[in-house]
RNA sequence: GGAGAGGUGUCUGAGUGGUCGAAAGAGCUUGAUUCGAAAUCAAGUGUACGGUUCUCCCGUACCGUGGGUUCGAAUCCCACUCUCUCCGCCA
């Protein structure tokens, strides 16, 4: 069939009934991240496109019934010389028609997959990250009363952090990790897994870390944030995940959820890979922003009225693994300049790091509401309507590990050079109770 | 990488050009029967978009994906993709 597009794909985030019908409304939400939704521009082009899309119906409908009048004239050995002959131009119209339709369809769309999500009420109005609001913090970052050293000393002092040796192979923003600091990372990534599989009901998964980029386009990563993507050359090309938000939140992609599965809670521990384009000479030092962490991550797919509850359980468990390990941290709600592009509401958990004096995002938790669902088409069957309806995704990351193991490090650091583990860290470390010095 | 088979609705599975959105069965829903249940019988049961006299009705699209042929395609042609089987290779 050609010119055929309403199986194309959905692009948009935003509910184009809602575009439609409250244009205005939307327009003054979507103003609070400075984004500009031009309501006039879109309600003159659904208006042709409803014209013409009546148009091409018709005529198909036209096409189809003397299609079916042929085949039984047919049927009754009729002569249909004549019939066909009638029909004759139908289809060069119904052309015209569609490639009219087709254009003002591939219009509609341009502008709906730009929009950025809504934003939640509870938002607050602000321009950037310092305008985010804090919410609370939880412990006393610790008094030392010896010299403090960042992490990257801490590793060097240790010999177990080696940034030449990545280079050498990989060039900046990679690193090499021995010992037993690899090993604490490994114990980071097993003590979050555990926790959140025992204690807070998350079902673990094992993904791909090589995706296509119809689930990028799925979760919102593209089509707007292509450069922060690694990609393969092959064809099509594989994207490596920027986080395992991809893949595990694909996982609900052109499926109906029966209502008993909801909500649906996976964890899955992947490496995560990022370009970083665009932030050089920020954070260079360090394995606080590298091309290749692993991060532990917290996918929930949930009824609509339950995900902003949802959220905050969210966001608790990921609190819980910090809570645990005794690192503290202070909970920010994003401002509207802030908010991610597909995000309804975020709150960033920022942890201490006493080598830089600073709170340091170590865990992001987002509602996306039925943004992403939309995209992916992603349902569950409600069982007050029976119908099959878009469900809320959330995701947040509970937590960073490469950034859990920084803090550790830092927060858990002692006169002599050495770290001391965290006792929910024990069991993990074959008996180790601290990193000490290389003699 | 080579050879072959196949992708149809919630599931199984018919359907090789003309009322096919799609047989049949299963499942599910409702009703009948029952003290209740099972069994049985009857009816109903996809999604999206649009129109509308808006809990009714009408139209359009959807049978892996994208093209093509045709007045008309689930059905024919081409490309791609995924799954399965066999061989090769391999952690």
């Amino acid at each position: 069939m050609p010119g055929e597009t309403s199986k194309t794909k959905k692009q948009t985030m935003i509910d184009p009934k809602l575009l439609r019908s409250a244009g205005h409304d939307v327009a003054a939400n979507l103003k609070r991240r400075n984004f500009i939704f031009d309501e006039g521009a879109y309600a003159t082009l659904e208006e042709r496109r409803k014209a013409l899309q009546v148009d091409v119906e018709a005529l198909r409908a036209e096409r189809n019934a003397s299609a079916r009048s042929i085949g039984k004239a047919k049927a009754q050995g009729e002569d249909i010389a004549p019939l066909l002959a009638a029909v004759e131009d139908l289809g060069k119209k119904l052309e015209e028609a569609e490639s009219g339709l087709n254009d003002v369809q591939s219009e509609l769309r341009e502008v709906e997959s730009g929009l950025p999500n809504l934003l939640h009420d509870d938002v607050p109005d602000g321009a950037d990250e310092n305008d985010n609001k804090e919410i609370l913090r939880w412990g006393e970052p610790r008094d030392f009363d010896f010299k403090i050293l960042d992490h990257v000393e801490i590793g060097a002092g240790l010999g177990l952090l080696d940034f030449d040796a990545a280079a050498k192979m990989s060039g900046s923003r990679f690193a090499v990790m021995h010992g037993l600091l690899a090993r604490l990372q490994r114990a980071l990534i097993q003590f979050m897994l555990d926790t959140h599989t025992a204690e807070h009901g998350y079902q673990e998964v094992y993904v791909p870390y090589l995706v296509q980029s119809e689930a990028l386009f799925g979760t919102g990563q593209l089509p707007k944030f292509a450069d922060d993507q690694f990609k393969t050359t092959d064809d099509p090309p594989f994207y490596l995940i920027p986080t395992a938000e991809v893949p595990v939140t694909n996982l609900a992609r052109d499926s109906i959820a029966e209502g008993t599965e909801m909500p649906k809670k996976f964890v899955a521990h992947t490496p995560c890979f990022r370009s970083e384009a665009g932030s050089y000479g920020k954070d260079t030092r360090g394995i606080i922003r590298q091309h290749q962490f692993e991060k532990v991550e917290l996918v929930q797919m949930v009824e609509p009225e339950n995900s902003d509850v949802a959220l905050e359980e969210l966001c608790g468990h990921a609190e819980t693994v910090l809570q645990k390990l005794n690192l503290p941290y202070r909970k920010v709600v994003l401002c509207s300049g802030d908010v991610g592009f597909g995000a309804h509401k975020t709150y960033d958990l920022e942890v201490w790091l006493p080598g830089q004096q600073a709170y340091r995002e170590i865990s992001s938790c987002s509602n996306y509401i039925d943004f992403q669902a939309r995209r992916l088409q992603a349902r569950w069957r409600n069982p007050d309507t029976g119908k099959p309806e878009l469900l809320h995704t959330l995701n947040g990351s509970g937590v960073a590990a490469g950034r859990a193991l920084v803090a550790v490090m830092e927060n858990c650091q002692e006169a002599d050079g050495s770290v001391t583990v965290p006792e929910v860290l024990l069991p993990y470390m074959a008996g180790a109770n601290n990193l000490t010095p290389i003699c």
